[in-house]
DNA sequence: ATAATATATGAACAGTTGCTCAATCGATCA
DNA sequence: TGATCGATTGAGCAACTGTTCATATATTAT
């Protein structure tokens, strides 16, 4: 996790590599942007929250549901649905003991798809 | 990770729901394609593979290159390089001492605008 | 051969993660 | 009011992750 802050000593490359990495550096995004980028796939990088999601974009459940669907605690559930809520990927109401919750984003099954495409091109 | 075996006690929640969480559960994919899912969207989600990869998008390059451009250590790359090529999300070929690393999959790029909108539309 | 360079690899370590368990909060109902 | 149900929260923990460091391997140069 901690950066070196030397900056690290370059290679005996041939010169070419130089402006190719000149011309990378340039063309990347900010910093701070492939961070953010990361911290989102963080979240999808969790079997649970993949399966939350998916069943949430098929309909809003309460959080007694879901946990019945995947069987797994209620509190277990919750957490999850916490790290969700925090990235607004989903969103939620209050209706009497009930707490429902749903998608927050049209985009998560597209990602999701994206990411389909890979796995099922890796079975070569 | 450990998965509790016993199934989870149903709530009181209406038969409406029933019917519903029945519904998602046919509509779900399978466990292990959920899994692979995750699988995949754990490799994007460290900061540092998505630059790797987000460079190797740009041009082939050798770890030295990679190092230097990250200012990482070329042990820290090079770890990193042997994830991202155990998911087929790069290939290298050996040209002297230097071993030149590329993308392997012509999605990342889509994979990453995907959440770059979602990032984007964070911002309200 | 030896030395030098580029890369790979394994152990170790700190930091993080996802779960369980217990306690708590919020709403409803007797 | 107290009892109950659904949901949340925090502590604690085992498991995992990403880096560093030391070492090993592979290729080239001397």
């Amino acid at each position: 996790m901690a950066r070196k802050m030397e900056p690290i000593e370059r290679c005996d490359c041939d010169v070419i590599h130089d402006d190719i990495v000149r011309q990378v550096k340039n063309k990347m995004p900010q910093e701070e942007t492939l961070y953010d980028l990361a911290e989102l796939f963080k979240v999808f990088g969790d079997s649970t929250r993949i399966k939350i999601l998916w069943a949430l974009d098929e309909a809003e459940m309460c959080v007694c549901d879901i946990a019945f669907l995947l069987n797994m605690t209620q509190s277990a559930v919750s957490h999850q649905l916490r790290v969700l809520k925090q990235v607004d990927l989903v969103k939620n109401r209050r209706d009497g003991k009930n707490v429902f919750y749903s998608l927050d984003d049209e985009h998560v099954k597209q990602i999701f798809n994206q990411g389909l495409i890979h796995i099922s091109e890796e079975d070569n």
